[in-house]
DNA sequence: GCCGGAGGGATGTTCCGCAA
DNA sequence: TTGCGGAACATCCCTCCGGC
């Protein structure tokens, strides 16, 4: 088990509103949240302010099994729209963390909707994606998982203050290792529109991106330090700051070849993490692939080389040949 | 020029993890 | 149990090369 750290400082200037809701069901557009907890931290990770409630859904409760609230127990609890000002005032103006968190916001949202008000939240943490990044040695990503990886208490699963309280401790140390790790966090825009369009569970991963087709032959592999020139065979991994979609149809608007897996005819692999141990990560390196960062890849993206057009015969390049192997 | 084999890339399928 | 998407793996298709 890991030692939960300190609060100290960290280089985050963020205030956090740690969130957990515990609902009736899966789907936000069908079912309602049964109880809410939300905690206001500095940047540092120090608590500022609790409030947890239990709410009257005015339907079934769901899975009793599960988080224990009966129709018994949650008669007599206000309903949401009266809490709604209360816990607007403890979202504005921070960022949202959940663990999964599209799932908390995306009930969140349409429970402010039914209350005829806006979820104030700009901008979202998830401690999912953000373990991910950090990549924990640990079996699995769940809660409970990295509450017993940090050191954290939890006394009661699916209470949705303990699962705050948990989170606020988990997310205490991720920033830390996060910070100790120089891994930028996954922060990510949040709007209501998208979770209309894209809906509830996401887990954090980026979304799938379109195949555009490119024009250019491919020059061989990007050299250590670049340039990128057109027809280059670029391959994404990991969960990057800029949308999977806009990195590819930038790059696909650059005259680049976006992959989606990693050959020995990949050109170079951009990686959220360079560190990272993904499958597509160890293939990169295994095949001498070179991986470069995001914002390097941003860089470098300004300043594409011209390539050769697939009707042209071919000159010399500023790339680096592949392999005896993959000359045919 | 045709055929078969090899290999790479694209696509499809399955599994996994996560939330309640 | 549900819904979603990434990762891993399997399969298919296309291209290229060598032999005749």
């Amino acid at each position: 088990m890991k030692q939960l750290p300190a609060s100290g400082p960290l280089p985050y200037p963020h205030d956090w509103t740690v969130v957990d809701v515990e609902t009736s069901g899966l789907r936000p557009d069908r079912h309602r949240v049964l109880s809410l907890a939300v905690l206001t931290l500095r940047p540092d990770g120090h608590l500022v302010e609790e409030f947890s409630t239990l709410l009257d859904p005015g339907c079934d409760p769901g899975p009793v099994h599960i988080h224990g609230l009966t129709p018994e127990r949650l008669r007599g609890a206000p309903t949401f729209d009266r809490v709604a000002e209360r816990v607007a005032e403890l979202l504005s103006g921070r960022v949202m963390v959940a663990h999964n968190a599209a799932f908390d916001y995306a009930f969140l949202a349409h429970e402010f909707g039914r209350a005829g008000l806006h979820l104030p939240v700009e901008q979202r943490l998830c401690t999912l994606a953000l373990g991910r990044r950090i990549g924990l040695p640990t079996p699995d990503l769940r809660l409970s998982t990295l509450a017993a990886h940090y050191g954290v208490p939890q006394h009661r699963a699916h209470d949705a203050l303990d699962d705050a309280r948990v989170l606020a401790g988990v997310l205490r140390a991720s920033l830390a290792d996060a910070a100790a790790l120089g891994v930028p966090l996954p922060l990510e825009r949040c709007s209501f529109h998208s979770v209309l369009r894209n809906g509830a569970a996401r887990n954090g991963y980026p979304p799938p991106i379109r195949k555009t087709p490119c024009a250019f032959r491919c020059p061989g592999r990007m050299r250590a330090g670049g340039p990128l020139v057109q027809g280059m065979k670029v391959v994404f991994t990991g969960e990057t700051l800029t949308p999977r979609q806009e990195l590819a149809d930038r790059a696909a608007g650059a005259g680049l070849n976006v992959m989606s897996t990693v050959s020995r005819f990949t050109s170079v692999l951009v990686a959220a993490d360079v560190h990272a141990a993904s499958a597509k990560a160890r293939r990169a390196r295994a095949e001498g692939v070179p991986i470069i960062d995001e914002p390097t890849f941003l860089r470098l993206l300004q300043d594409v080389r011209p390539g050769v057009r697939l009707d042209e015969p071919e000159p010399a390049s500023a790339a680096v040949p592949f392999g005896p192997k993959a000359q045919r």
